[in-house]
RNA sequence: GCUGAAGUGGUGGAAUUGGUAGACACGUUGGACUUAAAAUCCAAUGGGCAUUAUGCCCGUGCGGGUUCAAGUCCCGCCUUCAGUACCA
């Protein structure tokens, strides 16, 4: 007798893969190459929940798939291992975290004395044709070594708008030493001097240097931040909650802060455009392409204008704005600023002082989150400046507001309240004029901000014009000027590159003389230093700043102490003995993530990122699956480094990925208890509260209906009443004429691990589970059981709601556990998890083990007998369906085409070898191990990897007749048998005389006939 | 507010270009096997009304529309989830 082992045969297999190698992908062969790639994970220490592998499975069963294709697939498996959680674990602990990050891979036991599995055994036990041979792990220095590198690569780079691409630094300064700056076209600060080569070759190395900075790809700049002096830390936006930090509720100041910082805004364009030729899932196309934000418009000069009022406002400033609709420029009735904006103390007159910058730090308290979620509040202060209309000469007041903000455009606007809503409402809260300068438009009431359908009127020359027309001449007009032109503004902004935290990789930067310099590669790894501790120094430096060794010295090429740093660190003079402090911050989570895809193609080389053959070889990722949440993060700076590297002829590719799926969340469906709290209500005593019990009541959630028990259940609202008496007699207290308990009811949390799949809770163990519940009394229904309530939430550690993939393995299988997250739905959509529904797709597997074992006392047996048409029949078109489902990710129908084929088979009795074997094939992608095994039976000696996809052959599939159903004004009645290749009119004539027709018909002549052949018969009439 | 996705039995979900709504599972009920349980197998299972069978009506979030025919297409709503940036 042969029992389905699945434990035993699922170590088997994976022992015998990992030996034998036999998901080695090779970077020669002369198969096509195939590169399915996961978005690898942050190791945390809670472990893997069923959640997690949802992506790789998929991932898993496509690239299996592959390689039955004949494709050598590369299918590699690695770790974002640098993080926050890690580092918060390290202050909490004191341990270092690569030593936790270790344990959180491999398992081990942490210092609380928590047993940690391990990501890796949790991994290997699902059964992954990963190439584990290739892994990366973001914190390692070999692979930091690159991601240090690519920072320099950037560093030594400019972006040329002239030929579209990078270009390196020693190109621009041939041709600054040549012919100065002023036919650069570049992506650079906006405060770019401009200078001739003479100029330029006058200039002292310091001053080159710092002009340079305005040019690389990757520079620093004053950037503000979220400053939380009582943490001494920088905060995300996340970390702010009103103003304070959500952990321990400190104030939060924004303060500017010197950063390194990522001149993506450069490939704005090309990211958008290149867009078109990835095949990414079209909402998360929609979120890059929006949060890219191009609009076209103009930028608009206004000059700020002698205040008529006050001599002490100071002269000569101008004011840019960028609009989209220069076309409204008559309309312009003030200009509103951000307050943020370095203006407004320049402008603001004496007697409006006070207010603005009262405005100001009110405005400076509030998250940008915050201002921008309060979308009712209208606010806003007048500076008493005023400037001057480019075209009428009128003065426009000029007013700050919070509704602008100082990060997109220039953080000014020309407000237009008749063509904007926001404009509208301000002008209309601060009884600011709106000038109608639409043709026929009623603005009484809203702002009119259609374009297509504007006609211009009271503006001067562009009157009768509609929007484009009008836009093209306002901005001739203002070119004419000197006061404006024709701009396109992106919402993008440059991406702030420091952290100021432990856990990343260190930049290969020193300070010489304040400025910064590279460290050259061939003394890469610059390695993390050794801390005591991992928090932010007192004086707020990042941690790095408590590192005693943490100087370079230029001549040794290695890391010495600071003790040495050259007192001056000025370059050439007496002391400067060639050591300089290091930089402090460490780079952010996606430094590591952008370019790890190209790593694995290669990923022990020491002397390059990956060898160009490699990197040929490979190309860019085929299929990248994971989650849509970082469709404007990772997804995007990681084409932007790819792009990077394409324009620096490091890559030969320019998208990291061609093909990408979103696979969504795996939910949980949490346990919820449903605990009694007595109220006492007395006549004599009044209402109370009875909190001081030493047991905790908890009901069935059947005997609980609006927070009572329900009314025809009123013997357990006695049973539950009588516990409370008892004790409240026992313990002195004298039952009065009127006393009564009630119960009010509240739902907690139980963990899922007791209940079980009819929802009925191991009580003993929640008694368990924490002290509050060791006194724990239960009112059951009638038949002793205790039901909780299910909802569906995010799966969390803190819900409780948490599946383990390792108990699944092991009490279902691992097969079971693929095919079962497959069979759940769709892959892209969210989607709750119960394990109750895991049994139909473990016995379907126990199904497929017996229809290969029909022998005698259920012994192995297949047969060379010749199949059947219905054998032939159920295996073509399963090989059909299976194959359209997995090339169209469609893997929850496939499992139902397996359980489909394998029921037919069994009912067919079918044990021949032709069909069994293909069949085989056809499931391993989804269930490798048992397939595996079957195919061990089948006498096979090589991995079942290793085999051809099944041919479809539509010949088996071919019918003569057609079941028709036939239906009356569309519904249908009853279906008919007729051949395929008869005639409209034949089929027509055959129904027509069909009695059940006459009898649907009663007498009634049909008007109309719609055959469909080989689809449908609808009689109408 | 905006953007995107989604609403189908008790549950998860099927339904290729409009053409038999509810595949495949879970659950439930009944039955077989068993001393019993588990496992396994068989049958029924959208709601309602009928019944000797044959049947009939209603049904894919709501309200309209197009069509011989609508879960699918169009218009207008509602709800849920996710993302988010008052974008000039």
């Amino acid at each position: 007798m042969s029992k389905y082992h699945f434990n035993e045969i699922e170590a088997k297999w994976q022992k015998y893969w990992a030996e034998n190698g036999t998901f080695h992908a090779q970077n020669d062969s002369d198969k096509p190459k195939y590169y399915v790639l996961d978005m690898f994970p942050y190791p945390s220490g809670a472990g893997l929940h069923v959640g997690h592998p949802l992506g790789y499975i998929a991932s898993d069963v496509y690239a299996r798939f592959k390689r039955h294709q004949g494709y050598n697939v590369l299918h590699p498996m690695g770790y974002d291992s640098f993080g926050l959680p890690a580092e918060q674990y390290a202050i909490q602990t004191g341990q270092h975290p690569a030593d936790t990050t270790r344990v959180n891979i491999e398992g081990g036991v942490d210092k609380k004395g928590n047993k940690i599995a391990g990501y890796r055994n949790q991994l290997d036990k699902i059964g992954f044709s990963f190439d584990w041979s290739r892994e990366v792990r973001t914190s390692n220095p070999d692979y930091y070594k690159w991601t240090q590198w690519i920072f320099i690569q950037l560093f030594e780079s400019w972006y040329d708008n002239a030929s579209d691409k990078a270009r390196s630094i020693e190109a621009l300064i041939s041709i600054f030493a040549e012919e100065g700056n002023e036919h650069v076209d570049a992506s650079c600060d906006d405060d770019t001097p401009s200078f001739t080569a003479e100029e330029w070759n006058g200039y002292a190395d310091a001053e080159q240097q710092k002009i340079l900075l305005k040019y690389r790809l990757t520079y620093l700049a004053e950037t503000e931040v979220n400053w939380c002096p009582e943490l001494g830390t920088v905060l995300a936006n996340d970390e702010i909650t009103n103003g304070v930090s959500e952990r321990g509720g400190h104030p939060v100041i924004r303060k500017k802060m010197m950063q390194w910082s990522m001149r993506i805004t450069a490939y704005a364009q090309r990211l958008l455009d290149d867009l078109a030729k990835i095949d990414w899932p079209q909402p998360l196309k929609d979120s890059q392409t929006n949060w890219i934000g191009r609009s076209e418009g103009a930028s608009v000069t206004f000059k700020v204008m002698p205040n008529v009022t006050s001599s002490a406002v100071e002269k000569g400033h101008t004011i840019e704005v960028f609009t989209t609709r220069p076309d409204t420029i008559f309309g312009a009735s003030f200009m509103t600023l951000a307050p943020e904006h370095d203006l407004v103390a320049k402008i603001t007159t004496p007697e409006q002082k006070a207010e603005v910058e009262a405005y100001v730090e009110a405005t400076a308290k509030r998250s940008e989150r915050d201002r921008m979620a309060d979308v009712k509040t209208i606010s806003g202060v007048f500076t008493g400046a005023y400037a001057e209309h480019p075209f009428t000469g009128n003065p426009v007041p000029i007013w700050i507001g919070d509704y602008v903000l100082a990060g997109y455009g220039t953080g000014a606007v020309m407000a237009v309240p008749c063509g904007d809503q926001r404009d509208y409402d301000f002008a209309k809260h601060f009884g600011i004029e709106i000038p109608n300068i639409f043709e026929g438009i009623d603005i009484s009431e809203e702002a009119f901000a259609d374009k297509e359908n504007t006609i211009i009127a009271n503006s001067d020359f562009i009157n009768g014009l509609n929007y484009k027309d009008a836009t093209r001449k306002v901005i001739d007009a203002l070119e004419a000027k000197g006061q404006g032109k024709g701009k396109i503004n992106y919402r993008l902004r440059d991406a702030v590159f420091s952290r100021q935290r432990y856990w990343g990789e260190p930049f290969p930067v020193y300070y010489k003389n304040g400025l910064p310099q590279m460290i050259d590669l061939e003394h890469l790894p610059l390695e993390l230093p050794a801390v005591e501790k991992y928090l932010p120094t007192e004086t707020g430096e990042a941690p790095l700043g408590r590192a005693s060794v943490w100087a370079w010295d230029t001549n040794l090429n290695k890391v010495v102490s600071n003790d040495l740093v050259s007192p001056s660190g000025v370059e050439g003079s007496e002391s400067d003995n060639g050591v300089y402090p290091l930089e402090l911050n460490t780079m952010p989570g996606w430094a590591g993530s952008s370019c790890y895809m190209f790593r694995y193609m290669d990923p022990k080389n020491p002397e390059m990122l990956a060898s160009e053959d490699a990197l040929k070889y490979w190309g860019n990722v085929d299929l990248y699956i994971g989650g849509s949440e970082h469709a404007t993060s990772h997804l995007l700076y990681s084409r932007f480094w790819v792009k990077f590297l394409y324009d620096r002829a490091v890559l030969p590719v320019d998208e990291p990925a061609k093909k990408l799926i979103n696979q969504g969340m795996i939910l949980g469906e949490s346990a919820f208890v449903h605990r009694a709290l007595p109220i006492l209500l007395s006549p004599q005593k009044g209402i109370k509260e009875l909190n001081f019990l030493p047991f905790q009541i908890f009901a069935s959630e059947d005997l609980i209906l609006n927070g009572t028990f329900r009314e025809e259940r009123n013997t357990k609202h006695a049973e539950a009443a009588s516990l409370v008496w008892d004790w409240m007699l026992e313990n002195g207290y004298e039952h009065a004429e009127g006393d009564a308990i009630e119960f009010n009811f509240q739902a907690i949390h139980a963990d899922v691990s007791y209940v079980n799949t009819s929802n009925e809770l191991d009580r003993e163990g929640f008694m368990g589970w924490r002290p509050e519940f060791q006194n724990a009394k239960f009112i059951n229904t009638d038949d002793g059981a205790f039901k909780v309530s299910r909802e569906v939430e995010k799966m969390s550690k803190s819900k409780y709601n948490v599946v383990n993939p390792d108990e699944i393995c092991f009490q279902y299988g691992a097969d079971t556990l693929r095919m079962y997250e497959m069979f759940l739905g769709p892959l892209d959509q969210a989607k709750p998890w119960s394990t109750a529904g895991i049994t139909g797709v473990h016995s379907f597997l126990k199904k497929l083990w017996k229809l290969y074992h029909g022998g005698a006392e259920g012994a192995f047996q297949v047969s060379d007998a010749t199949p059947t048409k219905d054998n032939l029949k159920t295996l073509h078109k399963t090989i059909k369906k299976v194959e359209e489902d997995i090339e169209n990710f469609s893997f929850n129908t496939s499992v139902s085409t397996f359980m489909i084929a394998v029921n037919e088979l069994t009912q067919q009795n079918c044990n021949s070898r032709e069909i069994l074997e293909p069949l085989l094939v056809l499931i391993s992608p989804y269930a490798p191990h048992i397939a595996e095994e079957l195919w061990n039976k089948l006498g096979h000696t090589q991995s079942i990897a290793t085999a051809a996809f099944p041919k479809y052959d539509a010949s088996h599939l071919v019918e003569s007749s057609k079941e028709y159903p036939i239906s009356f004004n569309g519904k249908m009645r009853f279906k008919l048998e007729l051949p395929l290749d008869m005639s409209k009119e034949d089929i027509e004539a055959a129904v027509m005389a069909h009695e059940r027709t006459q009898q649907q018909l009663d007498g009634r002549t049909p008007k109309k006939v719609i055959v469909v052949p080989g689809k449908i018969v609808n009689i109408v009439g």
